[in-house]
DNA sequence: TAACACTATGTAATAATATAACATTTAAAA
DNA sequence: TTTTAAATGTTATATTATTACATAGTGTTA
């Protein structure tokens, strides 16, 4: 059970914006769209990505410096995130993957070293773009 | 046997920079180390860390904004990067494990994709800083 | 209640990171 | 040589993110 995070109105604004995107968006694009609900400079927009990411609610893509909710309830932790972006169309997907978890929370370095935060980014085309190539 | 690249003026002062730091330079940070060979502007800098970072002399660290020398003579593709991260000191290490990179380059999605490009960091506290905890 | 600690908000200014646009030069290839 | 591609130089500007300071709300506890 997770612990619940009671989202305050900047956080709840900046949250469903993000949540109802399809694509991950660029802090500057979230101040833009939320101009008219009363938030008007980029530190309220950054101090609410902040506490999100901080409590999981969604992730930072940071090849792309863009912001997506979190796709699976089971990693508020947001400490080990693996995403797949498509270098054509830019669409962006988490990857909820146990194994691959694992794996990686598993995995020891040279030095014996095991991780318990890691993120992840694959590259590649998409479906949808691989289709039309 | 990889294509040998030959670097240009700018390029080459830029990687011996960044070959010789023991930490992961900033573009700006880079800028201001060179302007006594003639570098003036940004994006001299920016052009050089590109080409760098395509022909794979050096990786983006994307969580810092930050460049390191490639450690590993074998991964000139610079498509499959790991690398450790830690949190207190921000020593950063390129991981060069073959079990590592074979995994990922076979790790299948739910969708069947596979991905020949990926950039996975791990965070945690390096052997130093955690003895000193 | 009052005192306190903690979190969140509002606002202005500025720092840090990165790219666009255009002119020129150098190096490699045909 | 002609042509093509890659690299350079320069100015201006766009994008991303933080510092600093003042204020307001929220929950806890004396
Ligand atoms: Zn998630
Ligand atoms: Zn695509
Ligand atoms: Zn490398
Ligand atoms: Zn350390």
């Amino acid at each position: 059970m997770e612990k619940q995070h009671n989202l305050s109105k900047n956080q709840k604004i900046i949250f469903d914006l993000i949540d109802k995107s399809h694509e991950p968006l660029k802090a500057y694009s979230i101040l833009f769209n939320v101009q008219k609900k009363g938030i008007n400079a980029p530190l309220q927009v950054y101090r609410a990505l902040d506490k999100l990411v901080e409590i999981g609610k969604i992730h930072k893509i940071e090849s792309r410096n863009a912001f997506i909710a979190c796709q699976n309830s089971s990693c508020q932790i947001s400490k080990a995130t693996a995403f797949s972006i498509c270098e054509s169309c830019e669409k962006v997907s988490e990857i909820s993957n146990t194994k691959l978890s694992k794996y990686l929370l598993n995995f020891t370095d040279e030095a014996g070293m095991k991780y318990s935060k890691y993120n992840l980014e694959f590259f590649g085309l998409c479906k949808k773009c691989k289709s039309k190539e």
